[in-house]
DNA sequence: GACTTAAGTCGCAGAAAGATACTAATTGCG
DNA sequence: CGCAATTAGTATCTTTCTGCGACTTAAGTC
């Protein structure tokens, strides 16, 4: 089990690390999707930020603090991706590590002795680190419908076409513009501000504002299209 | 830590439980979804089945294997739903403990020494597996639609109403008998078997199986209404 | 002033989902 | 036997949802 710069925190006690806590930090950047590594050192030492997990503290505010202290500020959403253990390595050595996956606005400057990477050019990462970013993209991507993960990878006043955007990213695929505004428009989510933006060439777009407005418990019909 | 009967695996190394593996065992029961429980002796003394993680397996592989020993068979359908750990309490004294969810079809009989209980009446469990319950069914809620859990938990034969008994108990709430039969049918999932089943009153059900067919991949429309 | 670009809107056609009502086949009972 | 009760399965109508193309508006560019 090789070991090369860890970040202070782990196995100060002397005790191996049992158990790892990883993060993976997503913001929305241009077309892709961008997720926060720690490059050691060297280009080719790149990790995810991860930290011994202390028994003696729950596990899901060890991971808002961690977050907290590696990224300088609160996430504007975390929640867990899951526990992975198995050969696969992981720059700690640990046998077990639980996954979380955090979002921060677009445009968040990188902290010191991290960067920005965009998940497609994510490689070289520790085998089980790897298969940690897909996994966080597909826990963003199944949640972002039941709670409001692409309003929080935007300012609080954004364009309509740049919530499509992320909406684009998250989904993988594009999404008609009417279509998505009407949806949007139907589900109370959004208020108009009185500020418009201008950028470039077109026409200036209005801003919005993430304001949910509470309505009856809408019950979606059974999919089966997925199954199979 | 309090600490009373436990299985005989926990500890057997003397070192004590980091991490345990609790499972969550759901069968369609009735109206309910019933959940395997071990009763230790008492009748007040019931807890999920659990395991100490051994650091040196896969935890998904070991979350199999245990669940094949426990249940005396593999499961129809498994999956994480992930750690936790905090405050609450945990029949192991583990700081940490992964839960499963396993899936089995509706009358499979318990195994010696566990009876299932129906979900609403389980209570009296160590508060971090009482957790655990919702969670579980949550879960499987969750990915009925991206996996077939439903006919899972039916015997390989089985009539509409049965599988949209099993669909409303997972949702919780009742469907439209028609609308489920549309959407089933277009979704090429079951073919029709020669036989009938005669249940008592009424006029007799076809039987059917799962029998999925390739199709093009259908990609749903972007949702709001859960959102807010 | 004409062209380009992007924001925002309108309306239609087809698909999907809900409701009601209907037919069909069996058991229970007088 | 004949009829009510019960459950399975189908038909049809209506409403809503959704994909899509076409359109208008407002800016920059040449």
């Amino acid at each position: 089990m090789r070991e090369r710069s860890r970040p202070s925190a782990a196995r100060a006690s002397g005790a191996p690390a049992i158990v790892s806590l990883d993060l993976v930090c997503c913001a929305a950047a241009g077309r892709h999707l961008a997720v926060l590594v720690r490059s050691g050192g060297r280009a080719s030492a790149m990790m995810l930020p991860w930290t011994a997990l202390d028994p003696a503290t729950a596990i899901d505010a060890a991971a808002a603090r961690f977050a907290r202290e590696q990224l300088g500020r609160a996430p504007v959403w975390i929640a867990q991706v899951g526990a992975s253990g198995d050969g696969r390595r992981h720059p700690s050595g640990a046998s077990l590590s639980v996954c979380y996956v955090a979002v921060l606005p677009a445009g968040t400057p990188a902290p010191d002795g991290m960067e920005w990477v965009a998940a497609p050019d994510l490689t070289g990462l520790a085998s089980r680190q790897q298969a940690m970013v897909p996994a966080a993209v597909a826990a963003l991507r199944d949640r972002m419908d039941i709670a409001p993960i692409a309003f929080r990878m935007l300012a609080p006043e954004f364009t309509l076409s740049e919530l499509q955007q992320v909406y684009e990213l998250l989904l993988g695929r594009r999404l008609h513009k009417a279509s998505f505004r009407r949806a949007l428009q139907g589900a109370y989510l959004v208020e108009p501000t009185d500020s418009w933006r201008s950028e470039g060439r077109g026409r200036p777009a209005q801003l919005f504002r993430y304001a949910p407005r509470k309505r009856r418990g809408v019950r979606r019909s059974v999919r089966f299209e997925l199954l199979g």
